[in-house]
RNA sequence: GCCAGGGUAGCUCAGUGGUAGAGCAGAGGACUCAUAAGCCUUUGGUCGCCGGUUCAAUCCCGGCCCCUGGCACCA
């Protein structure tokens, strides 16, 4: 069995969870259950990142250990996944032992090599801000922003690593392996990057400024700073379970370049260990009306459409919206369109009256379809069905998941257009054989149609999947791949009477 | 400024060197198993602008305009 190792990125607790972090564990999530469907044998890992100046001023603000307050943060994050039905394996915190070993025991060993060097680091430091200012952060006439305070230069001693030796090293990674990133083109930007030539990483800071994090093993007085705390977490979590190399990361698009697409490959590299096999790199949701939502005091915080119409509905509108990589625009209003024309409409209503003809017309069992009453009615369906069949994995594969579900959908379209020429209720009303058995044929042609159209989608409404399958009276095999095959399997299953899935909202008033 | 992506029906997008496509929205119709859902038909586009190559360009080339994103630390 293939392992196929997945992570998101790590959420940092300054901040509570939103949609940005939610798409991301549905969208791994997406993959990892796709994954699992295709029979590897995932390991899929999130986590939170819990050290660092804001996590310890946040705290001290409230006048909690930053641990507590690392503690409650990370437990929303947690609730999210739940909430969301996220299915990772694992959670990782930063701020865990098996993770401060592993980042100890690597910073050790890189200092030995002698890939971390001590030096003088040199700048204008905020007292009041308690950190060190860019050149960016002055004002046109050269002084700087009141809200700094007293500026000073100082200089400080710390630790750096040798990112600039490595420079060419990566590029050359690149060149060979031009599908590291996916979208393709995001790699064009990180070699663009890297015309530049690199620094080396400044990776501590003095415990006088900074003392929530990861002591450095080699001088007790510094700890580590952000990166190799937390890009570390990706390893040190399978450390021990020898799944690394990850096979995608998944992150956004902000901490690609340079984190991911340059410190970490090379933080890597001079550790002795392969970089991921893949970076897998989403876009942002825009959120357009967000000034005037708030100025009118009705901002909308997307999460609540999953308490108001389910995890399953909210995931489909996020994998069905969003073209992986790129950008797409949050409202509400496209959200209820999908959802009523979709999932309510199309699929759901199917669902509903698939159940209602079979217990009308059947007695409440699928009955087996008539061969010698099916002609290219039937067979035109089952056409498509092979059709999107034959597409539905390369897509998946390849992260075209909002294209799956369209050809999904359209699959569940025709199966409605299907019933409509057979008429079961017409067939219902005649006694002749020949009609019988029709209506025996189109109610098994229907069930087994929404069942492979269920069986297409359930990665990403993992919930719903189960829940038609159970009215069905059916119980997937093991092998998807199989279950993606026409077989009537429903034959002489005991359906439920209704099942509304996806309830319509009340009509809202349009602005 | 540099780099990347994009500008196609009201909206969201697909697409190919040879009479422009889908979904949603809009209009009309027949039906009734169903969540006033579903089905059928249908209105609608100088495919950003200007040149060029070609028998033929929305698709190839050149120039221009506009939008979005990245360019050292917010999913």
């Amino acid at each position: 069995m293939k392992s196929f190792y997945i992570t998101t990125a790590i959420d940092y607790v300054n901040g509570s969870p939103h949609l940005g972090h939610a798409y991301e564990k549905v969208l791994t999530d997406v993959v990892a259950r796709f994954r699992r469907q295709m029979g590897d044998k995932v390991h899929f890992l999130t986590g939170t990142d819990e050290h660092g100046q804001k996590v310890q001023a946040s705290a001290r603000k409230l006048g909690i250990d930053p641990q507590t307050f690392a503690d409650n943060v990370s437990a929303e994050f947690r609730a999210m996944l739940t909430r969301l039905n996220i299915s990772n394996d694992d959670f990782i915190r930063t701020t865990e032992p098996r993770h401060k070993q592993v980042v100890r025991a690597i910073l050790q060993q890189l200092f030995d090599k002698g890939e971390i060097y001590r030096a003088e680091y040199r700048g204008f430091y905020s007292t009041r801000q308690e950190q060190f200012l860019q050149e960016k952060d002055r004002n046109p006439d050269g002084t700087w922003p009141e809200i700094f305070g007293e500026v000073t230069e100082i200089v400080e001693p710390n630790y750096f690593f040798k990112l600039r030796s490595y420079q060419d090293w990566l590029i050359q990674y690149l060149n060979d392996h031009p599908d590291f990133i996916f979208p393709r083109y995001r790699q064009k930007q990180v070699l663009e990057f890297l015309k530049e030539p690199l620094n080396d990483l400044c990776i501590s800071r003095p415990k006088e400024r900074l003392e929530w994090g990861i002591s450095l093993p080699f001088d007790e007085d510094y700890v580590t700073y952000v990166w190799f705390d937390a890009l570390l977490n990706y390893y040190s979590a399978v450390a021990d379970k020898g799944l690394w190399p990850a096979d995608f990361n998944v992150i956004g698009k902000d901490i690609l370049v340079p984190p991911h697409a340059v410190y970490w490959p090379i933080m890597l590299h001079a550790a002795g260990l392969p970089p991921p096999k893949g970076l897998l790199v989403h876009g942002w949701w825009m959120q357009r009306g967000a000034k005037m939502s708030k100025s009118t005091g009705n901002a909308l915080n997307p999460l609540d459409l999953v308490d108001e119409f389910g995890a399953d509905a909210f995931r489909y509108f996020l994998i069905r919206e969003m073209n992986v990589g790129q950008d797409s625009d949050f409202t509400r209003e496209q959200f209820l369109v999908r959802y009523n024309s979709e999932l309510a409409n199309n699929l759901g209503n199917l669902v509903n009256r698939t159940l209602n003809m079979t217990t009308r017309f059947a007695g409440g069992v699928v009955p087996a379809a008539d061969a010698a009453a099916s002609d290219e009615t039937e067979q035109e369906l089952r056409g498509l069905w092979e059709k999107t069949r034959a597409e539905l994995i390369p897509l998946n594969e390849e992260f075209q998941f909002h294209t799956a579900l369209e050809r999904a959908m359209a699959f569940v379209t025709a199966t409605n257009a299907y019933i409509e020429k057979r008429a079961p209720w017409k067939l219902g009303k005649s006694a002749e054989a020949k009609d019988q058995a029709l209506l025996r044929t189109s109610l098994a042609t229907m069930a087994e149609a929404l069942r492979l159209a269920v069986a297409s989608i359930q990665h990403v409404v993992p919930g719903a999947a189960e829940k038609i399958n159970a009215v069905l009276g059916y119980t997937p095999g093991a092998v998807w791949r199989d279950e993606l095959a026409w077989g009537n399997r429903l034959d002489g299953k005991k359906v439920a009477e209704a099942l509304v899935l996806f309830p319509r909202p009340a009509p809202e008033k349009k602005a």
